[in-house]
DNA sequence: CAATAGTATTTATAATACAAAATAGACCTC
DNA sequence: GAGGTCTATTTTGTATTATAAATACTATTG
């Protein structure tokens, strides 16, 4: 992903929530102190101390003299922090997680299709559009699987003119990325979903917003229900 | 607020996001260089620069050497972080910005209403109704008012049984106190306002998911009217 | 004028020293 | 022995200094 040139700090604040992520630490074990921190990953205490306020200020540990480094309770990790997400999804993905994506985007992607169907420029419909082309262009066979079906949510939210919504668009990127994934669909975008996916748009365009928001709401029950539907078959095979 | 003991380090963090925020820098000026915040503040450059790594990742700015420290774009800030809200409210409160917020709350709440009518447990239940005897309590006149009504939103959220949505409780605590600011509603619950919160407990106690759906749905559009008819309001003032 | 080498500025990292906070344990009192 | 006070110890918090690395800017050179 964007790992651009990752600097030492940058680096540690990685490699550390990534640590905590897979349940490394826990409320029994907590974190190293500084100085040993320093001396694990052989950085300066400089570096170990500015990795340790970015996680700080991401909510997932606090720290007090004498005490030492603690985890801190889910209630108050920023879920919405895009390096925490990642973290998670790489530490211990697991279907009941994406149930509760899946569960947001139940939420807010209806809505944010109401939005657009108000709000949306020209220039953000096209680009809603454009990204339509694309999905017709992936069920022919080409390109990047999918791509375009993710555009077109992004592009949604975006439209939506709502700051909220539109810091969404990179959640909303990665739940869609993980559900590719367990939902296995290699295969390219079926008729039906692109049909779906049209009607939305031309709701939207036409400035119904009850209407996309529906339409929006019944492709989002129809993705929750086959991931309900993995989840009982998985709890029935592990029986 | 949750003032507690701020360290330095902290402390700074706090001042320099309300900065930014009330657009003491943006696009074109940029921030002091470390040294000078150091001296600005008379602060030690460590402190300086770990408050930096905070409102780093919290995605307000980011620092390259010789660049300098520059304000990144509203899209790449943490909306959904609870200090990065607060200083945007502390900031410049415009009612735009509030409606941005419940509209959120209006893709949210139905949801959670909808998602604790099937998961909450006992436990979750009682205390939704803990939070309905208080408002009862506030609408006689005792008590700080409305902390009721914020209670009762912030436990169905946690009755979602989603980690996604109970985040979200300081989020929509915070829109509350907010949209309480705005509507200049200082006087107890009404009696209408208190029935429709029972009658969605009853319905997320009955498990009736559809109904506290819809229930919720209608008291957040009833909430979301109320602004647009003061932002219309203040529209009409300043012609 | 273009490519390149040099220079200056700013952040990044390290190392050291001491201050302040929080805790555990010793000690003391009754 | 219960309870409290004091002290020692541990760990983070802050300051300072030094140097490295990155990059924008400048000057030079062909």
């Amino acid at each position: 992903m964007e790992i651009s040139h990752r600097n030492l700090t940058q680096q540690l604040t990685h490699e550390l929530g990534e640590a905590i992520l897979q349940g490394k630490y826990n409320e029994f074990k907590k974190l190293p102190s500084e100085a040993d921190i320093s001396i694990e990953y052989d950085v300066s205490r400089t570096a170990t101390r500015e990795a340790i306020k970015m996680l700080t200020a991401k909510g997932l540990i606090s720290s007090r003299p004498r005490q030492g480094i603690k985890l801190k309770d889910i209630k108050s990790w920023n879920l919405f922090d895009t390096d925490v997400l990642r973290w998670i999804l790489l530490g211990k993905p697991d279907l009941y997680m994406l149930r509760h994506f899946l569960q947001l985007r139940l939420a807010i992607e209806p809505e944010a299709a109401s939005l657009a169907a108000r709000f949306a420029t020209t220039d953000e419909l096209a680009q809603i559009e454009r990204s339509l082309a694309s999905m017709k262009f992936n069920q022919a066979g080409y390109e990047d699987s999918h791509q375009g079906d993710i555009d077109f949510h992004k592009s949604i939210l975006f439209a939506s003119n709502n700051p909220f919504f539109v810091q969404l668009t990179t959640f909303i990127e990665t739940a869609l990325k993980v559900n590719l994934l367990f939902t296995n669909r290699a295969e390219a975008v079926s008729e039906a979903e692109y049909q779906a996916h049209v009607e939305i748009f031309n709701l939207i365009k036409a400035g119904n917003a009850q209407g996309a928001f529906d339409a929006a709401m019944k492709t989002q029950r129809e993705t929750l229900r086959l991931v309900d539907e993995k989840i009982a078959e998985f709890k029935s095979k592990n029986l």
